[in-house]
RNA sequence: CGCGGGGUAGAGCAGUUGGCAGCUCGGCAGGCCCAUAACCUGCAGGUCGUGGGUUCGAGUCCCACCCCCGCAACCA
């Protein structure tokens, strides 16, 4: 059978999912979903990035342990999975101790003259716990805390990219490993091509406040959180044990992201398993950033659109069919609140749910026997696949939203209301095209509205058909 | 000379390999009355940021310029 492993990134859990989040998982889960139906075997994973010196920042502000912040946030991420609707099937955090193990064997198994030592000096804020560079100071002072940095120096232990360059040009150029919109693809080359320098993969104990990954053999080092967050695809699998997980899905079939990390998991990434020996993942596939009322999310700005209340208010698969429908797959896309309720009215009350509603309505009144469902050959939503393959997901409900609108019209057109007292017969034959085709319209919705699909299903292919409630309320 | 994205109808957006400019909302005029005051048909509205170029043909490819917005090596 075939595999497919499909993976999101993990989020830093200092902050609560944003609707950024949403769109990632949910187009991952359409792709998992979708090949599922296909009978592929699907691993789907999400997870926490929880090792960051910023969780450790953010618990003594609260007051607490890093250990318990990350828990308790990093369930407000898994409920994700209950509020949209989501169907992976593993969720890692990178404090578990498969990841730690995970990790560590990751870091043994790079070619040994890949990782080496080097001093690395730089201008540091203690306020921040980070590194800025000259350029990011503002008059030589700290922008956040407005006091100057300490030049400190410190040991520790580089990755060798640079060797790597020609090797992951040749490699993303050629496919091999896959980007996935072309202008991102070209933006790594060009990226590649001004040069790779080795980076620093590791951080004093203390300057990490012991949080994180020990490093192998050298106890006073703790890994630097992308290394290990990076790993997370492979301990997800229980690769510290080589396990049957492992042996079955990797290499990855795709990594889902947004454009922020690419260089992480287009650069980075691939030199870490070339340089462990491991094969590599297949496909990356980078999605747009979501701006609110044209602006970038932020805390400040006080615009920060929350999933939850959203899932709340209006249902998950209404957020779904948004996010899915009117954020663009590749670029960066806006959202209101005016909008997702102008498109909810437009294409899922007055659009598929009307449809539904209607079609079913005149079924109730008037037969009371099974209808029987066609054989309809002109009628198939075959680009629909194509589209899904192509990530291109709004394309997807075009031809959807289409078909909806076409079964509209044919129903006006035919009439069965008056059909039924003149010509039962052929209001019936027009009654089990509508059928036909609004059941061909569910199987294709499964992998975007899972629920929706699954009542349409139900309802149409029920002994009796019923009206019931409306599957989108107007608002 | 750092990298990248955008500028398409009143508003918001889509336009994959160059081939009669589309969608949603809004406006106008009809139709229908099965349906969630929903549905259907038609009309009005665009010099596709500006100026050049390639081509039988450019929103789409090339060059220059103007305006807006991200990123710049721990952002989904």
């Amino acid at each position: 059978m075939k595999k497919f492993y499909i993976t999101t990134a993990i989020p830093y859990v200092n902050a609560r999912p944003h609707i950024g989040f949403a769109l990632e998982a949910v187009q991952a889960d359409v792709l998992a979903r979708y090949r599922r139906e296909l009978g592929e075997e699907v691993f789907f994973l999400t997870g926490t990035d929880e090792n960051s010196l910023k969780n450790v920042q953010a618990a003594e502000k609260e007051g607490i342990g890093p250990q318990m912040f990350c828990d308790r946030n990093a369930k407000i991420f898994y409920d994700l999975k209950k509020a949209l609707n989501l169907s992976f099937d593993e969720f890692i955090r990178t404090t578990e101790k498969r990841h730690f193990l995970g990790a560590q064997k990751l870091w043994s198994a790079c070619r040994q003259e890949d990782i080496y030592k080097k001093k690395y000096k730089g201008l540091y804020c203690v306020g921040c716990e980070t590194f800025y560079e000259e350029k990011e100071l503002i008059q030589g002072k700290c922008p956040e805390h407005q006091t100057a940095p300490e030049v400190i120096e410190e040991e520790n232990y580089f990755f060798k990219l640079s060797r790597y360059q020609e090797k992951l040009f040749k490699l993303i150029e050629s496919d091999e490993y896959k980007i996935i919109p072309s202008t991102r693809k070209n933006e790594v080359l060009s990226f590649i091509k001004m040069g790779l320098k080795d980076f620093s993969i590791s951080r004093s104990k203390e300057r990490a406040h012991g949080w994180g990954v020990p490093v192998p053999g050298d106890e006073s080092q703790i890994m630097y959180v992308w290394f290990d967050a990076l790993a997370n695809y492979l301990t997800a699998l229980d690769y510290n044990k080589e396990g049957k997980l492992y042996k079955n899905y990797w290499p990855a079939d795709v990594h889902v992201i947004g454009k922020g990390v690419i260089r992480f998991h287009a650069v980075y990434w691939p030199a870490m398993l070339l340089s462990a020996g491991l094969p590599l993942p297949k496909e990356l596939f980078v999605h747009g950033y979501i701006t609110s009322g044209g602006e970038k999310m932020s805390k400040s700005l006080g615009n920060v659109i929350n999933p939850f209340q959203l899932v709340e208010k209006y249902g998950a698969d209404a957020v779904r069919y948004f996010l899915l429908k009117y954020v663009h797959p590749f670029e960066d896309s806006d959202f209101t609140i005016e909008k997702f309720e102008e498109v909810y009215n437009a294409d899922l009350a007055n659009g598929l749910g009307n449809l539904v509603s209607r079609t079913a309505n005149l079924i109730e009144k008037n037969f009371d026997d099974k209808i029987d469902i066609g054989n309809d050959r002109e009628f198939n939503l075959e680009e629909v696949d194509k589209s899904i393959e192509d990530y291109q997901f709004n394309v997807a409900f075009q031809i959807i939203n289409h078909s909806i609108s076409l079964l509209d019209a044919y129903i006006d057109e035919e009439k069965p209301w008056e059909l039924i007292k003149k010509d039962k017969d052929q209001a019936k034959r027009v009654l089990s095209r509508l059928t036909d085709r609004i059941l061909i319209i569910a199987k294709k919705l499964k992998p975007f509205l899972p629920q929706t699909a699954e009542k349409i299903l139900k309802q149409f292919t029920a002994r009796k058909i019923k009206k019931g409630e409306s599957l989108f309320p107007r608002i």
